[in-house]
This record gives structure tokens, sequence and C-alpha cells, in this order.
DNA sequence: ATGAATAAATTTACAGCGTCAAGAATTATT
DNA sequence: AATAATTCTTGACGCTGTAAATTTATTCAT
């Protein structure tokens, strides 16, 4: 019957995307290579390419999924919080907690040479959503125009979350802020918060 | 004669990193092979490998001149202004100036997984010099312990000049910002300059 | 200057990669 | 049940990085 069909179709594709976020996670994604995933899914080398067009495929759902997660991050650090000071606060925080417990997933999403989102309508949906949601937060504007001049400070602050967030991730930081993921999240809030204090005048 | 030889030998190796910059710059990094580079520079795919360990190894030597390059870009551009906060702006100009004209570079001076600078002492001392000139420049301690409560400002200047090069160069702020380079240069200092004036105070 | 030691460069070889192509097995449709 | 479509496997090609062995070039001691 096609239920049975359909889900053992599912499994196979569920398997190969679990394989991929495992591999990505153990060894990076230098280590995610299409025939160590099917191998990990027990399938045979080619397998894949019935679900995914090629391994840039793969990445770009990863990347995807991964826009998704950030989402619901920033969304969730944006209900605690009350005045729109708070919320700028709370969603830079998001971003950087985000980057640092998710450090692969958050480079694939960053790395247009890795994934090139504009052939991926499904995951640049997911990306612009995060996008905007950030401009919601951050902008007074309500959408208007990219070219606006609200968007500079916009732009601004989500830049210095990004550009903290890269920096730790990559350890050009060094270690003084700390070794454990707790901390360096503790002095990521602090200097956010020194910046959105700037910010809110 | 011992002349000849070594003029020699250091002409190989220059050829060979004369290819893989040409490598690098026309087709990215992923297209940096050690054999590519090897036909390029006329040579055997194995002699590269009298001269560098590994295909890291060609990308730490590039990465140590990125930093080098950079260098001379901030202290070029800090020589013309005058006062402190003059001086932060034409530095931040500059960091993104470099990073939008030399984009593979400069990705590859920020990737840990592809250099890893703890391995290439060499080139670790060419970005610290960098990241020390940065610190120096933007904050008001001298050298001081990284732990200092002085250098969240610094890092936070940096963090937003950094995230801003960053964001530009994976075309994540759409084309909103122009399609020339100039355009790009010139909507960055309009971003740069709201943030350098906020942290004026 | 010539033979031995050293260094440099090439050739050969291997395992892994992405992916194309063809065939076998399974599932769906009529 | 027979046919059509889908899914999966096996095999192959050309590319990669690099280890090992071999040849060529250079240096040095005599």
């Amino acid at each position: 019957m096609a239920v049975t069909k359909s889900i053992s179709r599912d499994d196979v594709r569920s398997s190969i995307l679990d394989a991929s976020v495992a591999l990505m996670n153990e060894g990076g994604l230098g280590s995610l290579s299409m025939r160590e995933v099917a191998r990990r899914a027990g399938v045979s080398h080619q397998a894949p390419y019935h679900y995914f067009a090629d391994r840039e495929a793969i990445l770009a759902e990863l990347a995807g999924d991964g826009f998704d997660r950030l989402y619901d991050y920033m969304v969730s650090a944006i209900g605690l919080a009350r005045d729109k000071a708070g919320k700028n606060r709370a969603m830079g925080e998001a971003y950087i907690r985000f980057a640092l417990n998710n450090p692969e997933v958050f480079r694939l999403m960053f790395r247009c040479e890795m994934v090139d989102l504009a052939n991926y309508p499904e995951a640049k949906v997911k990306a612009d959503k995060c996008f905007q949601l950030v401009a919601d937060v951050l902008g007074a504007a309500t959408t208007a125009d990219k070219t606006s001049a609200d968007l500079v400070p916009v732009i601004a602050a989500w830049s210095t979350a990004h550009g903290l967030a890269t920096l730790m991730l990559e350890g050009k930081l060094g270690e003084a802020f700390g070794e454990t993921l707790d901390q360096r999240e503790e002095a990521a809030k602090r200097i956010l918060a020194f910046s959105t204090q700037l910010f809110a005048k």
C-alpha cells in the first residue's frame, strides 16, 4: 500500500539526513562525504542520489534546518523580554548562543561557496525569514525598502552579533574568554550588553 | 655555484605560490588543488611537497601573506587620519576594504578548519600583529591582559567591522547596497560611520 | 676532476572522493 | 497478472592528496 512505501521512502531519506548531521557534528563539514553518509545510512554509495541531486543539495537541507532552528532560538528569546531594548539584547544573545552551540551548521549557513542559497529556494525562504525577524525586531521601520537609511542601524547591530559569533567560533579571540561553553557565552553577553547599550542611545 | 642553486630553488617555490594565488583568486579555495598548482607551476605533481608539507602548509603561507597585507592596509589608513576617532574609522574601513578586495584570502585567514594557525607559528605571528594593532588603535589600554574589561569595547568594535565584512562577502545583505565594488565599499563606510560615531560617545 | 654523499624531482601506486551509466530488484498501475 | 515506473546496487571514470621508490641533479671530499 501507498502508506508503507511512503514511510519507507521517508525513512531512507531521514536516515541519510541523520547520518549527514552526525558526520557534520563529529568531524566537521569536511568529513561529510556522499559515500560516508551512504555507509552510515546503510545504503549503497549511490542511493542518496535518489533523494538529493548532489552533495550541495544535502548541505542546503542542513542549512535550511539550521535557519529554522536559529529562528526558533531567536523567537523564544524575544518572547521572554519585555521592552524593546531587552528584545534586542535577547535576540543577539540567542544568535550567538546558536552559533556557539551549533558551530558547523552555523558555518554552513553563512558560507555561500558551500551552499549557494540562490539555487535552493526552500532554504532561501527560511534564511530570509530569519533576516526579516532580525530587521523587524531591531529596526523601527516595518518592512520598507532595503536601501532605506533605517537599515543602517539594523545592519550595524546585526554585524556586531554576527562578527562576534564568527570571531569566537574561529578562535580568533583566544581562550581568554573561557574554555567552557558557558564561559564563552557569558563573555559574549558582556560584549553584546556593552554594544546594545550604545545602540539604545 | 651556490648562488645559482639558491635562486633556482626560490624560483620554484615562488612559482608554486604564484600559481596558488592565481588559482585561489580565479576559482576560489576549492579549486586550489595540489596537482593543479603543480601543473600551473610547470612541475611534477609531487614537486610542491619539497617546499610545503601538505596543502594546508600552502594555505598557511597564503594566509600569512594576507595578514601582512591587511596590516599594511590598516597602517596606511591610520596614517592618514589625525584624531583618534578618525583613526578608528579609517582602520575599520581599511579592514572592510581589504575583505572586499581580497575575498578569498580573507576567508582563508578567518577559517580555522582551513588553516589551523596553531600549527603555523610564522603565520600566527603575523595574525597576532594585526590583532594587536587593532587592539592598540581601538583600545585605550596599552597591552594589558586580555581578560581586562578594557577589551570589551575593542572587541565590540572589531566584531562590527568583521561581521559587516563577512556578511557583505557572503552576500547576506543582498544587492541593495550596490553591485560594484565601489558602491559596496561606500555602503560599508556609511554603516561603519554610524557605528563608530556611537562608540565615540 | 672524479667518485661518494646529498638533495631535488619525477614516476609510480593507492585509497578516497563525486558522480555518470547500466542493470537488477522492488513497488505501483492498469 | 502484466506492464510501467521507481528504487537500489554494482561498476566505472577521472579527480584528489600523499606515501614510496626511483631517477636526475647538485654538492663535497678526495
